[in-house]
DNA sequence: CAACTTCATGACAGCGCTGTCGCTTTTGCC
DNA sequence: GGCAAAAGCGACAGCGCTGTCATGAAGTTG
């Protein structure tokens, strides 16, 4: 029971094989009667078109890679982030019948310009979707396009107006946080900011000082504190910030990871959250349900743009009419248990 | 500058294409000289082999789909589970020059077996890497064997003696977990079992009451509890276990996610970890280590696991020659903070 | 109704490789 | 040195599709 080829197909249905690709790919100029026998006879046979000669042939491959940094190697391990894009990315290719390859590499490496270049030069893609934070990042971005492959990019801390690229806007949902927690009282609100690497994290920053400034609320340096995204880093951030008797009522982490490591030093010192500490975050990966208190923090869309970057790549690929500007995914707060009125001083 | 193509190369290294495809796929027979030639002429014309061209003419896609349970539509993230699996399998393929696709799907489908054999006669797969909890269900297992793609599984519930199945040895590493525990002094020790669907996790109550009887501790039904894998049922057991105040003294979970919501259960009540109640987990996902205090558990080498099963795979579909038994590949006890001195009675 | 255009279809030539087979040259062995 | 076996290489026919172009039928227009 070999698999039905195109010819079994047209032989079956009494036309030609062309006639048979044609109603496979719903060309037009087919007359209905036609592309009903056709249809059939594609029933009958369980026909799937072998999609290696359709490729060979049309020199598409159909099939999409998926580019993002592979923090496991590092032990900064933000699976949920990971996930979460490529089930956007998974769900945009289903829908329009390409596959997905999944393409795990580190921007930390010395070569990445060459390692992408031998990624892509090998494999047959047909466009790439870029993650944060590689989606930020020039030389990468650079090496991508030299490579002439078409390229979306899932940028949250871009604001370039380009095709192609889906954005958020992180900068003012930071702000929003700021005024949440201001509204809940607090005055001294601390900031760790993230890896200097990943625009997307810097720009929250920005947003933090907006807020202050939109409450009259002086940038106070020493609340401020310097972190990489990583728990660890989290953790060694909110030593510093709570070190002193007169710490901080909340604590701003720019990232779900680093606010996790926030909430661990909090137990370890005995700190009540939020009684006494509130703690809040940025993305709303799975950890921010996982940890107690349930963590306070910004949810960034992250499927629905994986999906929407998707979409615009499939569509570029297609030579389908794309919107100019570049799409724009909200980010919006979620409450959890993290965070609460501010202690009395 | 187009891509070169394989005549390319003949012309320029002055033999057929034969020989180059020859010499591009390491085969036997060309002389050294003849070797040296073409490959200069590969290496000059910077030439790839076209892979759809490679797939129609040698029927093999050098694609490898990995197949596992999507639970985020559940809202059960186990994140850190499916990315250390992509890894391995990741690494494997890497290896050997295949490609990944990934296909995250749900067996809690009515029709999953439709929906796997839509998948795999869509795709163009040469084979196919199952992971838990998809590997150890027959009708799945079945549905694919049916399509007649060669099948790798990631079974630590599997003890049936398999070619391309790869196991760990989840029961006597319960057994350990019980022993370490009443190495602390812990009499009262209660066990939170799995999803029922999931064998790998039955496996591990077998462990534990084998552990019970090495340390000659009569099985207490009543600190037994069902869970089903997620943080939220970890919370629920936890809930009923500790209700009482003659509460158990170490909280054994059959997973991480539901040791997280026993750790979370404990904050809530004030239940001190692990001075008043030690909880371990099993697994050893990212989260383990992100929660506080860090939970003791068990690591299952599931990115090693992942990549001996994909190896295995490679092999079959190379018709390379592979050794009868099941593999196995160790699971071995993390102590971190979650655990400690069983607290005088 | 002639002269177009549009629609519906098929013939055929590849796409860039690999598998098969046959031919020539080299190697091994008594 | 002679002969069989093995090594080294190339010619050629596909793999199963799609793109291009040709052809004839049907529809449109002044």
């Amino acid at each position: 029971m070999a698999r039905a080829t195109i010819d079994d197909v047209a032989r079956l249905a009494g036309v030609s094989i062309k006639t048979v690709s044609r109603v496979a790919n719903q060309e037009p100029n087919v007359r209905d009667s036609t592309r009903v026998k056709v249809a059939n006879a594609i029933a009958t046979l369980d026909y799937k078109p072998n999609q290696s000669a359709r490729s060979l042939a049309s020199r598409q491959s159909f099939l999409i890679g998926l580019l993002y940094d592979d923090q496991s190697k590092y032990e900064i391990p933000s699976a949920g982030y990971v996930i979460n894009i490529q089930s956007g990315v998974m769900s945009a290719c289903k829908a329009r019948n390409y596959d997905l390859l999944i393409h795990p590499c580190t921007y930390r490496n010395k070569d990445i310009s060459k390692e992408i270049d031998e990624l892509i030069r090998h494999s047959r893609l047909d466009g790439l979707v870029l993650a944060p934070p590689l989606s930020d990042m020039l030389p990468i971005i650079d090496a991508i396009e030299e490579t002439g492959v078409p390229l979306a990019r899932i940028a949250p801390g871009s604001n370039v107006n380009q095709q192609c690229v889906v954005t958020t806007n992180d900068r003012s949902a930071c702000a929003n946080m700021v005024n949440y927690l201001v509204s809940l009282g607090h005055k001294r609100i601390a900031f760790i900011t993230g890896h200097p690497d990943h625009k997307a994290v810097a720009n929250r920053y920005l947003g933090y000082q907006d807020g202050l400034q939109e409450n009259a609320i002086a940038l106070d340096t020493e609340l401020v504190q310097s972190g990489d995204n990583s728990i660890k880093s989290g953790e060694k951030c909110a030593e510093a910030l709570l070190a002193g008797k007169q710490h901080p009522t909340a604590i701003f982490a720019c990232n779900d990871d680093m606010a996790a490591g926030v909430i661990r030093v909090a137990h370890r010192r005995g700190i009540r959250v939020p009684e006494k500490l509130s703690v809040v975050g940025f993305d709303d990966i799975p950890l921010a349900q996982q940890v107690f208190p349930a963590l306070t923090t910004t949810r960034q869309p992250l499927k629905a743009m994986a999906k929407k970057a998707t979409e615009l790549l499939i569509r570029k690929l297609r030579a389908e009419p794309l919107e100019a500007a570049p799409t724009m995914v909200e980010s919006s707060l979620v409450v959890r248990e993290s965070s609460g009125k501010s202690p009395a001083i």
